[in-house]
DNA sequence: ATAATTAAATACCAGTAGGTACGAAAATTG
DNA sequence: CAATTTTCGTACCTACTGGTATTTAATTAT
């Protein structure tokens, strides 16, 4: 995980990874099956370690206001985003992945628009969100955005100005 | 340029390219030099062929609300971008290009950036723009989006979505 | 027509990718 | 302790990368 959270996933080799971790090649083979496999359970272990952040982040209870605040904290300025997103990572890079991977990154890609769904719809119900775009369609920009921020940040840019890029495309929002 | 067009730059071999052109690998190496220096001949046609549309609308003098339109029509809507963009494929992968064509995708990059500047300056003296926010900040957030809906586009997604984000992240640009 | 020169393609190089056959070591069982 | 089974790593495979030495073809000069 940290080797693909360095760098480019695709970039990085089996032989590499082995060297970094200090394992035979069959080693890797036998517990992983394949680079597939190994990228499937990165992807997991990081969505559960890392990703979850952005999940609790929605579940916090926080107003509207305060929700986009902490994401925009989270995704442009927060010191373990440095690197960039290895979701992100893997998704800009998709027709590179394994079959399971790339399921992974779909369904993934998936539950993120609906959560923020999830969220938007009881915001609206709430009378915090006073947008008249249908829920779906923020819900899917507020995952692009933050993947630009994401992006930008795996990139090296500067989080000063990865955070007003943000910030401007999330003041669209409308709140109450 | 067909090539790096249709995929990813990165996933392009040179053999691939021979095997395309039917012509020789030395014939190859004889008129760019390498693969680095095919790279940058290929972003310098395509920026002279293609990109230079996005120069172009800025300079038709249509209205601040007329330029963004077609800006947002040409990036997400136009056959021309069905395959995405390959300047900001290369941009999305420049870690992994030859310094001479990195130096030309930072250069385009930052003359494009300049050229919105330059546009937006001339449109808040004229007016049209009243946005309290600085020009470079705008111009840079503009470039990004646009990057973000070829990007979208590359990956395959609706152009219809695809012009639903976009249009909701121009949407911040206070229009008189 | 033949010799000298220029042009261009075939065939090859070292390096690395993902993946595995097979022999050695270690643990388990009788 | 001996025999068997299971675990594990060295060494190797094929495919393909960017790049080039060497040979073949075309052209020019005599």
């Amino acid at each position: 995980m940290t080797a693909y959270w360095a760098g480019d996933p695709a970039d990085v080799s089996i032989n590499a990874i082995c060297a970094l971790a200090t394992v035979s090649k069959p080693a890797l083979y036998r517990e992983f099956g394949g680079e597939d496999g190994l990228m499937r359970a990165v992807l997991d272990r990081y969505v559960d370690q890392v990703l979850s952040e952005i999940f609790d982040i929605l579940s916090r209870g926080l107003t509207l206001d305060g929700t986009l605040a902490a994401l925009i904290q989270f995704a442009s300025v927060d010191a373990r985003m440095d690197a960039g997103c290895v979701f992100f990572k893997m998704r800009a890079g998709k027709h590179r992945l394994g079959p399971m991977t790339r399921d992974r990154v779909d369904s993934i890609d998936a539950a993120a628009v609906a959560a923020f769904e999830v969220y938007l719809t009881a915001s609206r119900a709430g009378g915090e969100w006073t947008g008249d775009q249908p829920a779906p369609v923020i819900a899917r920009y507020l995952v692009e955005q933050l993947g630009l921020a994401l992006t930008q940040r795996a990139a090296g840019e500067d989080p000063a100005q990865v955070q007003s890029t943000l910030a401007l495309a999330l003041s669209v929002v409308p709140r109450a």
